[in-house]
DNA sequence: GCCGGCATGTAAGGAGTTACATGATTCG
DNA sequence: CGAATCATGTAACTCCTTACATGCCGGC
């Protein structure tokens, strides 16, 4: 039940039509709740159903044509309520350490690889990050607003960070293996 | 496409029962793949039909009865598979840097005792690890199969680690927040 | 005018969750 | 024997992914 949720944040953000979101998707709010666009463009017409959200007066029925959306009153109430309700965290899954513990049953043959190529995208990522670091928030700018959305992007370069150290150490710890 | 193998893992380590896996899952796997019991059973199901497990011949095939499964040549054989094979990282995420995104525009009411509420939650599993490091990997063990397993569980800790960080640091910034 | 890219969708299927159902075993 | 618990399942639903379909629009 978070995607609505992540739509009206960005549309709150900026009002925008469903590729725009999509691409914001892959950008920005993606970074820790991705979404394709089909799933937008579904949960876009829930939320109009709802009452949530409108499409922008300018925009004409018709299929092909760009149709942007706004927040309404209760769209930004559903918000305020979703955002401040206690929600246990969900159980992670991930693959790569899950592949470490087979590869501690059947051996580690052609891991190796594939550890340095995730060690690698990380590194990009962080990469990343830490350009929009740099642009977004330079020293000095400390409105609320400005802080809560430095905190959140200092969690994705924490983790970032954790993961191209913990790769690392994996790597060492292969090099130093019987071979498999 | 992790389930099935998350289970042919489990069942090397040692066969068992639908019931056992799914307390395993709780405990030790699950930490990093969860898995509900129904999973579980539908996916042994599949897994039998395809020749990658077997039942073990003392199992009744009635209801209510235990059934313990083992795992066939074929089965390892597609686990080492499926772990040297390349795999993209999944996009994480997180619902809790999506509700501090949002806060960022409607306002940090009622956020703070959640955060909280997860700074505890991430405490005690910290804890959790850091008690099976202690009971599970006394210094001197090195078997390539126990440093394997360590190095997972580090990663588990270093995990845990940062985000008892992090939301301390979340709570330092509402602290000095205006009130919202 | 047509072709490639932009924009909005539909359809089918997989994976996970929630709620419920049923048989066996154990213990008082 | 009756109730609680163990153990194995079914059913329905939601969410997400993958593949495909359709209409508009600008440039050559």
């Amino acid at each position: 039940m978070s995607l609505p949720h992540a739509i009206l944040t960005a549309l709150l953000e900026r009002p925008s039509a469903g590729l725009d979101l999509t691409r914001r998707f892959d950008r920005s709010i993606g970074y820790f709740w991705s979404a394709s666009h089909q799933q937008i463009y579904r949960e876009l017409g829930k939320l109009e159903a709802e009452g949530f959200i409108r499409a922008l007066p300018a925009a004409q029925p018709t299929r092909g044509q760009k149709k942007s959306y706004e927040v309404l009153p209760a769209g930004r109430a559903e918000l305020e309520r979703w955002t401040a309700a206690a929600q246990d965290p969900k159980p992670h899954r991930d693959t790569l350490l899950l592949r470490l513990r087979a590869a501690a049953v059947v051996g580690t043959e052609g891991l190796e690889a594939d550890l340095r190529r995730h060690l690698d995208l990380h590194r990009r990522q962080l990469a990343e990050y830490e350009d929009i670091e740099k642009r977004d928030f330079p020293p000095g700018n400390d409105s609320a607003q400005a802080r809560l959305q430095h905190l959140v992007l200092r969690a994705g370069i924490e983790l970032e960070t954790f993961w191209t150290q913990w790769l690392t150490e994996a790597l060492e710890e292969f090099a130093g293996l019987p071979d498999s």
